[in-house]
This record gives structure tokens, C-alpha cells and sequence, in this order.
DNA sequence: GTGGTCTCCTA
DNA sequence: GTAGGAGACCACA
């Protein structure tokens, strides 16, 4: 940069929220997208642009830059915490706008910065400083007060809404002082919009006095008593100190670490055909016509590009990577690096890559042992080059809070992986394991240290098959992991659904014969099963890198296949915002787990056993035999074989069927005997299922329960829970509740149980937009009651609760993809009836068969169906010629966007909380367990009030602002010493 | 020992 | 009628 060169800064963190207020809204016609802020963004780029071109009006800019801010968070709240504290979260329909605008500065060519802890203004103080010192000029876009302390000779500051230049006249004019004395204008003042605190009592006209008598704020401070108005005089003296925080709030910094000197904004001539592929895809047609008559291009020859939404939901088209800072470029293998990925449409790029994976199979001879540091470092380094590290550990056990490392296996490229072994022992231990390390293997604690850094480095991206595995382990193991990816969760949302199977649709095994056409070394092969089956650490090391190298090398080849399919089908936002922010939330979840009382459990269950034994013993009397009550087999034989009751039903298999609800009709008709053998059920499934088996999932060193969460084993995209199962903890019955009790919070502390009331119902009520529903909702009514009221005819005040009992049935049959057969069973009615309540809800609600109908198409057309968050769920066989299959899948293709919009909004609830406690100062607060409508977290007893209106806060908004549900969602919380009263 | 069936716990 | 996990039993190997 040299003299007579000019500088344009654009403020345009500033702008967005000046242009979002100040223009009408504007949505993209074909699909709703909000766009307003970014069509006034462009237009006014575009007529800086033109007028600078335009000689002979206004001044020509040799250099420019748009400028926005990195985050909320500055330097300056280090210095002052409440900084900007009141500032309320942006409106909705604006968030998607930045990272829009941040691509239309890209699309015009323009360099776009911003640098994390520091505000726009530091930067543009920055350059214009630098700009000074070469001599040049600048105009700063902008007409924020904030930046007038920067007016000068060679800087002047331009407002492109009202086409006002502000030079040091203006700045005068407007504020009473000159640029230069504008700090300490207002570090009197102060600003409530920013919570810059000032002296209270002083606004811009008496600051300015007093400026202009004592000349500045040193002086004005030190001679505060000659000050004549009391209140005045009185109130500086009291807030000096506050005065002096303000200042320095509000003084810009000039000095800046900027990346891009001067001479990388040089504006380039105008890339006609980028900004109108740009400015098509916002459909602003008329500024295209504009672009393309004034670059000569031809709009009607150039495609919309793929406009990346970083969009807090559902994807408005392809989301790219582009606003993901976290990730690295994807490391293409060779062959496509002569294009480069970006130059490849998302589906030239899946072909090209399934392409590669056929070409290039799988050889386990190139796989190798590092057994030094050196070596190690080595592998670590290209990494570190590559961007990319898929790893994978090989433990002594399934749950990562007790397993133990044995090794790791790291691939940096396809084929190129290798296992490192740490703690494998030879056979000579005696029986209760033990054994001698054997040599060859690096120290445990030396190979640690150097993949730490790797492990936390933000440059190199981990890429795991189920990786919250390995998070949990390692970060136990001190070394925390990020950023990560997971083949298994990517896959989830590529394939969700039925078609992947409930088991194992996910698993690496499956995954690779389908994609990679490779079966890997089953883990059987190698350690063996059953009894014989032995821990890793007694697995041969040759063995070990064979098998532990193929699954890293096997998770970064499908890394490579499936994640381009997420941008060619549209599911980057999906597993963005619901997937991966998720794995490290419910990796710290299972690391915390529960406290849970061993003495409670312990006398439950001889509580238990004595009620069981005396039932025993009665049943057996009623019988007039001894036999196994826990066997349905004997059992069906004794009630309907030797004893002849009446009732009887076979099961599938054509065995006597023992359920319940046959026990429960049979006992409705006076006979003793059934109701005992259910008594006696209930209680010995309580023991056996829960006051038994809690305590053995206690762990030794935490004292706590850390159940496993599935975050892709259910069709729907709910979470799944295991080893314990703490998602079907008992609640119906008294005696189950009891088992709550033992679920407790540490002394001090409180568990806080937040649940969301009828979310499903509300989902139903706005997807399939029912007037009543949505109504009901609003005003906070009963639900089933007004089910009931609108289809019976009946007033909601005095129903008989049988009335009520029965719409509410048929409200859950709805959720479920009711059927005559299925509502008769629930309700004990004949078949006939069931099919006239269900004809007469949908006369009553014909939405709702409209949804039902419209969604059965859905699935019937594309395989799949969707939640409101875009996530899928496929039901191919829901064309099956089979019409019990088809039913199944049409029901289950009912379901799914219900269950799984709930399901999703939870995710999206648990995503943000963790980040609003601790915005509250609430970082103690943490969240222990999700069950499908419900969070646990466990608070010191001084937090509880506080945290419960941010954790409220948090889930009846999780849905925005991806999407603005047509009913309210409702959530009740509450605080005790236990999950029973918590809950 | 493994896998299927039945039953029952949850949302 | 949806979505799960788990324990007990029992027939099979």
C-alpha cells in the first residue's frame, strides 16, 4: 500500500444488525430461507462497488476488507466480565444470515476477517492505523459511535443507509467534542446497549461540558470536587473507578495480530459469474440483473451455487463444510488431488471416492508394529500433515470407565496403519490374569505423552468408528480428543431407519462389507468367545496389529466413503448440529453417572424376596403342586391344562400365553391364583431386573452407575441406554417407585428432573397442523380431555374418567400408527368399536388422516421419511407384497417423525445446555442422564433454583430456530435428594 | 454356550 | 398400534 491509496473497512458485524432492523423482512421465495439482512448486505456491497468505479462520483478504493466479529467473547470481557452480559441472543431469523453474509463478502471477492477475541472495531482501528502509517486513506462502512474515536485526517467514516459521510465536522456536531476526546465522551456516558457502565447521571450533553472545561477524563476525574452541582460532583467522585473500566471498554485497540496485511485486501476487478452464482441462489433477482449487465455476463448461463446454510437445523440445501472452522478439509486420496474435492459436485465426489475404495483393496501384510517413540513420532507427524487421524483402542473391556488400555491403532492415510501395543502380557500369570509385560512395547506413559498433543490438536481431525468409546477412555486416561468424527454416527444419518436393522446396522463389520467390499478380522478370531474368550492384553502382538490396524485403517476408508454422502444428500446439518456436537456431551454424561444407594437396593430386594416367597407359597397351595411359576411354559400348563380356566390364548409359537393382561381378565373374574402369579412377577422382576442387578454396575473406583448410551441403535433417533439400563427405570407401580429412591444425589447436592410434557402430541399437533390440537396446546388444557370433549360430545367438566381414559388412548394409538386391532386390545374392546372411535376422530380431526396419508406416500415414494430437523428414517419394506409388513412399516414410518422430532429436539436441548449453565455461572450444574423426554442433572443445593429456569429455558427452545413450532413446548422441572420426588 | 421366545420395565 | 433393553427359561448345539 502506498500514498493516495484508499481503504475501505466495512463494518459488517455492525451492518447485519442495522440493516435486519432497519429494511423489511425478506424471505428466499422457495423455501422460506430468511435473507433481508443479506439482501441489503449485498446491495450495498454492490453500490460501494460500483459508485468506487464510477470515478468521477466519491472516492476509489484501492483496498478492501469486510470485517465482522469472531464471537461474543473479547479480551474485553477479561477485563470487565458484564461486557456486553445484557445482550440478548440475536432474533431467530437472523442467525442463518451471517454465515450467509460471510459468504456473499466470498462471493463478491472480498476478503472477509475476523479474529477470535477481538471485536470488529479492533480490527478496523487496526488497518486503519496500518493504513495511516503507508500514507493512505480510509473510509470505515460504518456509522457506529464506537468507531468515531478513529476520525481523523487520513479516516473518515461513511453511513451507506443514509449516504451521510462523517468526518471530524460531523463527529462534533453530533457529539459535541472532537474524534479524539469521543473515549472519554464515553467512558463518562457509558453505553446500556453494550453494558459499558459510565457515571451514572452524565449523558453525552454533560459529559461533552465537562470535556470541553476540564479537557479530558484524567483531568476531569482529578478535579472532580471543583465540580458545582452536588449530584454531579458527587456522583464522579463516587464512580471514577467505573469511568476508567469504561474507558478502556471502550478504547480500540490498534495493534491487532491481523493475519492478512494491507496488501491482501487489494480489491480485485469483479468476478462477475461467482457473485451471480451467489445472488441466484439468494433468488435476488433483481441485483443479478444488475451484476450481469454491469460485468457483461450472461445470468441466465450460470447455475446457483451450492450456498452453504450454517443454518442452526435443517439444511437449506447442501451444507458444506464452509462455516465448520473446527474441521479440516478432507484429505482426499490420491488421484482426486488433481481436482481437489472442491472442484468435485458432493456426488462426482461419492463416486469418485466408493471409486477409489474398490480400487485400492485392503492388505493387512502392509500393516506395522511401532514399538518405539521415534517411530511413533513419525506416524504422528504425518498426521499431523495430513489433517486426519483415524484411531481406535483396544481395551480389556466393553465399558470404557473400568477398561483398560492395551494398545492403540492409528491410519493416516488409506492403507497406511499401524498398532501400537502398550500393555500386552504374556500367558505366565496364574488365574486371576497378571502375567509379565511383555518387552518390545513402548512405555505406557511415554507413547501418551506424545499423542496427546495430536489428540488435542484442533488442526487434526479423529476419526473413530463409535468414538465416544474411545473419547470416554482416553479422556479418563487424561487426553482429551478433538475435533472428532464418527463413520458409525455419519452412517446412522446416511442410513437411518429399519433398513439398517435395529443391531449392528451401524457396526464397523457390516459397514465395511458394505461399502469397502471387506470383511474384517472378527474380534472372535482373535481373542476368542465364551469361556475361552481372553482379554486384549493377552492377545499375540503380531495377531493384535493385524486385527487392531485393519479397524483404523477400515474407520478412515469409510470415513473417506460416507462423509462426502452427507453433503450429496443434504445431511450435513443433521449430523452437525445433532450427531457430533453430541458425542463429547454424552461421553461426559456416561463419565459422570449416578450415585446409587447401595443399602437402599440391598434391603428392597430382601423386601422383595420375602413378598415373593410368601406369594410362593400360596401360588403353590392354589395349584396343589410345586412347580417353576418363573417358566410360562409350566405355568400355562397349570392354569388352562390342569386347572381348565377359561380365557385362554396361544402366543406365536403356539404356547399358552401367560401375559398380564390375560392373568389381570382372569383375576377380574374373581380367581385368586392369577392374581398372585402376577404379584409374584412384578416383585421378582424387580429384584432380578433392577435391586439385584443396580449394584453389580456400580463402579469401583467412581462409586457411581455409568450406563452406556447408543447414539445410532434406534430407527427413530432416540438414544438407547445399556449396561445398566437406567431408561426403564420402574415408575407405574408403588413398589417399582421405591427403586427410584435409590437413585441419589451426592450430599449438598440435588438431582434435578426436567421433562417435557406431551412432546409427541405436540410434534403430531404441529406437523399435521390441527386447528383443536394447536389450540389446546396454547392454552394449556387438558389434552385428552379435549380429545374426548370433541369426540363424544361431551363437556370437559365432570367427564367420566373412562371417556377420558379412552381418547387418550386413542391419542398415543394416533402416535403409534393406529389400527382397530391394536386400539381394541389397548382398551379391551371389540374390534368393530375400536374402528368406529377411530373413523370418528378422523371426521373430528381430518388433518390428521391427511398427515397419516400424506407421510405413508412419503415413505412409499422416496424409502424414507423425515423429522422436522430433516433427519431420515427409511422403511423400504414399506413396499413389501406382504400386507402384515407393509402395515408394520407404514405404522413405523408413522411413528418415526414423531418419535424422532422429539427425539431430535431433546438432542438439540442437550447440545446447548451445557454452554447456558456455564453462561449463568452454573458450571457445577451437569447433566447425568436422558430418558427419551426427560434430563437429569445433579446441582449443589445453592445452584438449584438458579439452574431450573436456564435448564427450562433451554428445552422449550430447543427447536429454534430451525424450526418455530406451531404449539409451545412445556417442561417441568423439579429438584429433590432423589429421582422419585425429583421426578 | 448360543439363540429364540416370552415377559415386562420405560418413553 | 411406536421405540427400546434385559432377565428367565428352554431347546438346540
Amino acid at each position: 500500500m502506498k500514498k493516495g491509496d484508499h481503504l475501505f473497512l466495512v463494518d459488517g458485524s455492525g451492518y447485519i444488525f442495522r440493516a435486519y432492523h432497519a429494511l423489511p423482512p425478506l424471505t428466499r421465495k422457495s423455501d422460506g430461507l430468511p435473507v433481508g439482512a443479506v439482501a441489503g448486505f449485498c446491495n450495498m456491497l454492490w453500490k460501494l462497488m460500483q459508485d468506487a468505479r464510477n470515478t468521477d462520483v466519491g472516492v476509489v478504493p484501492t483496498h478492501f476488507a469486510v470485517i465482522f466479529d469472531y464471537s461474543a467473547k473479547t479480551f474485553r470481557n477479561e477485563m470487565y466480565p458484564e461486557y456486553k452480559a445484557n445482550r440478548s441472543a440475536p432474533p431467530d431469523d437472523l442467525i442463518p444470515q451471517f454465515g450467509l453474509i460471510r459468504q456473499a463478502t466470498r462471493a463478491f471477492d472480498l476478503p472477509c476477517l475476523e479474529i477470535e477475541g477481538f471485536e470488529a472495531d479492533d480490527l478496523i482501528a487496526t488497518y486503519a492505523r496500518l493504513a495511516c502509517e503507508a500514507g493512505a486513506d480510509t473510509t470505515i462502512i460504518s456509522s457506529d459511535k464506537d468507531l468515531m474515536q478513529l476520525v481523523g485526517p487520513t479516516v473518515s467514516m461513511y453511513d451507506p443507509m443514509k449516504d451521510r459521510e462523517i468526518k471530524v465536522p460531523e463527529v462534533i456536531e453530533k457529539w459535541g467534542v472532537p474524534p479524539e476526546k469521543m473515549i472519554d465522551l464515553q467512558a463518562l456516558t457509558g453505553d446500556s446497549i453494550d453494558n459499558v457502565p459510565g457515571v451514572p447521571g452524565i449523558g453525552p450533553k454533560t459529559a461533552a461540558q465537562l470535556l470541553e472545561q476540564f479537557g479530558d477524563l484524567d483531568t476531569l476525574l482529578a478535579r472532580a470536587s471543583e465540580i458545582k452541582q452536588n449530584k454531579r460532583r458527587e456522583s464522579i467522585i463516587e464512580h471514577a473507578e467505573k469511568a476508567r473500566i469504561s474507558r478502556e471498554l471502550v478504547r480500540l485497540k490498534h495493534d491487532v495480530p491481523v493475519p492478512e496485511g494491507l496488501d491482501d485486501l487489494v480489491l480485485q476487478p469483479p468476478n462477475g459469474p461467482k457473485l451471480i452464482g451467489f445472488l441466484k441462489a439468494m433468488e435476488f433477482s433483481t441485483l443479478t440483473r444488475r451484476v450481469a449487465e454491469a460485468t457483461g455476463a450472461d445470468a441466465a448461463a450460470i447455475e446457483a451455487m451450492p450456498v452453504a446454510v450454517e443454518f442452526d437445523g435443517k439444511a437449506h440445501g447442501p451444507d458444506l463444510d464452509a462455516g465448520d472452522a473446527a474441521q479440516p478439509a478432507p484429505a482426499g486420496p490420491a488421484g482426486e488431488a488433481a481436482s481437489g474435492p472442491q472442484a468435485m459436485t458432493p456426488a462426482a465426489l461419492v463416486t469418485a471416492r466408493a471409486e477409489a475404495a474398490a480400487a485400492n483393496p485392503i492388505d493387512r501384510t502392509a500393516y506395522v508394529t511401532i514399538r518405539d517413540l521415534a517411530t511413533l513420532e513419525a506416524w504422528l507427524a504425518d498426521a499431523r500433515e495430513t489433517g486426519i487421524l483415524s484411531i481406535d483402542t483396544e481395551t480389556t473391556s466393553l465399558f470404557p470407565m473400568e477398561a483398560e488400555l492395551v494398545g492403540f491403532s492409528i491410519a493416516t492415510r488409506p492403507g497406511k496403519a499401524a498398532y501400537v501395543p502398550l500393555s500386552h502380557r504374556n500367558g505366565k500369570g496364574d488365574l486371576l490374569g497378571g502375567g509379565e509385560l511383555i518387552e518390545g512395547q513402548i512405555p505406557f506413559h511415554d507413547a501418551l505423552a506424545v499423542l496427546k498433543p495430536v489428540l488435542a490438536d484442533r488442526s487434526v481431525l479423529k476419526v473413530g468408528q463409535n468414538i465416544k468409546y474411545d473419547w470416554v477412555l482416553l479422556y479418563r486416561l487424561g487426553l482429551p480428543m478433538a475435533p472428532l468424527d464418527d463413520t458409525m454416527l455419519i452412517s446412522y444419518v446416511l442410513d437411518g431407519g429399519s433398513s439398517s436393522g435395529n443391531t449392528g446396522g451401524h457396526g464397523m463389520d457390516k459397514l465395511s462389507e458394505r461399502w469397502l467390499g471387506h470383511i474384517p478380522i472378527p474380534y472372535k478370531d482373535v481373542a476368542g468367545s465364551g469361556k475361552s474368550q481372553i482379554t486384549f492384553d493377552m492377545v499375540d502382538i503380531d495377531r493384535a496389529t493385524a486385527y487392531a490396524a485393519e479397524d483404523a485403517d477400515v474407520a478412515l476408508r469409510l470415513w473417506q466413503v460416507l462423509k462426502p454422502r452427507l453433503v450429496a444428500d443434504g445431511l450435513t446439518a443433521v449430523y452437525e448440529r445433532l450427531e457430533r456436537p453430541l458425542i463429547d456431551v454424552i461421553g461426559r454424561m456416561e463419565r459422570r453417572g449416578i450415585a446409587v444407594d447401595r443399602q437402599i437396593l440391598s434391603r428392597l430386594s430382601g423386601d422383595f424376596a420375602q413378598s415373593a416367597a410368601a406369594l410362593e407359597d400360596e401360588i403353590y397351595q392354589l395349584a396343589g403342586e410345586r412347580f417353576n411359576i418363573g417358566s410360562p411354559k409350566q405355568l400355562g400348563d397349570i392354569l388352562f391344562g390342569k386347572m381348565g380356566f377359561a380365557g385362554a390364548t396361544k402366543t406365536a409359537t403356539g404356547q399358552w400365553s401367560t401375559s398380564a393382561r390375560i392373568l389381570e381378565d382372569l383375576a377380574a373374574e374373581g380367581h385368586e391364583l392369577p392374581r398372585k402369579i402376577v404379584d409374584w412377577r412384578q416383585l421378582t422382576k424387580l429384584k432380578s431386573t433392577y435391586t439385584d442387578a443396580l449394584p453389580g454396575y456400580i463402579n469401583r473406583d467412581t462409586k457411581r452407575v455409568h450406563t452406556c448410551y447408543s447414539m445410532a441403535s434406534t430407527s427413530t433417533g432416540r438414544l438407547s441406554s445399556s449396561e445398566p439400563n437406567l431408561q426403564n427405570i420402574p415408575i407405574r407401580t408403588a413398589e417399582g417407585r421405591k427403586i427410584r429412591t435409590a437413585f441419589v444425589a451426592e450430599p449438598g447436592h440435588k438431582l434435578i428432573s426436567a421433562d417435557y410434557s406431551q412432546i409427541e402430541l405436540r410434534v403430531l399437533a404441529h406437523v399435521a397442523d390441527i386447528p383443536q390440537l394447536r389450540q389446546a396446546f396454547a392454552d394449556g388444557i387438558d389434552i385428552h380431555a379435549m380429545t374426548a370433549s370433541e369426540m363424544f360430545s361431551v363437556p370437559v367438566e365432570g367427564m367420566p374418567s373412562e371417556v377420558r381414559r379412552r381418547a387418550k388412548a386413542i391419542n398415543f394409538g394416533i402416535i403409534y400408527g393406529i389400527s382397530a386391532f391394536g386400539l381394541a386390545n389397548q382398551l379391551s374392546i371389540p374390534r368393530e368399536e375400536a374402528g368406529a372411535y377411530i373413523r370418528k376422530y378422523f371426521e373430528r380431526f381430518p388433518g390428521i388422516r391427511d398427515y397419516m396419508d400424506a407421510t405413508k406416500a412419503t415413505a412409499r415414494d422416496k424409502g424414507f421419511v423425515e423429522t422436522i430437523f430433516g433427519r431420515r428414517a427409511h422403511y423400504p419394506e414399506i413396499r413389501s407384497s406382504n400386507p402384515q409388513v407393509r402395515a408394520f412399516n407404514e405404522r413405523a414410518a408413522i411413528n418415526a417423525p414423531i418419535q424422532g422430532s422429539a427425539a431430535d429436539i431433546i438432542r438439540r436441548a442437550m447440545v446447548r445446555i451445557e454452554a447456558a449453565l456455564a453462561d449463568a455461572g452454573l458450571d457445577d450444574v451437569e447433566m447425568l442422564l436422558q430418558v427419551h423426554d426427560e434430563l437429569i442433572f445433579e446441582a449443589p443445593e445453592g445452584q438449584v433454583e438458579k439452574a431450573i429456569p436456564v435448564i427450562r429455558q433451554v428445552m422449550e427452545h430447543a427447536a429454534m430456530p430451525a424450526v418455530s413450532m406451531r404449539v409451545p413446548l412445556h417442561v417441568d422441572a423439579r429438584a429433590a435428594d432423589n429421582w422419585d420426588e425429583a421426578h
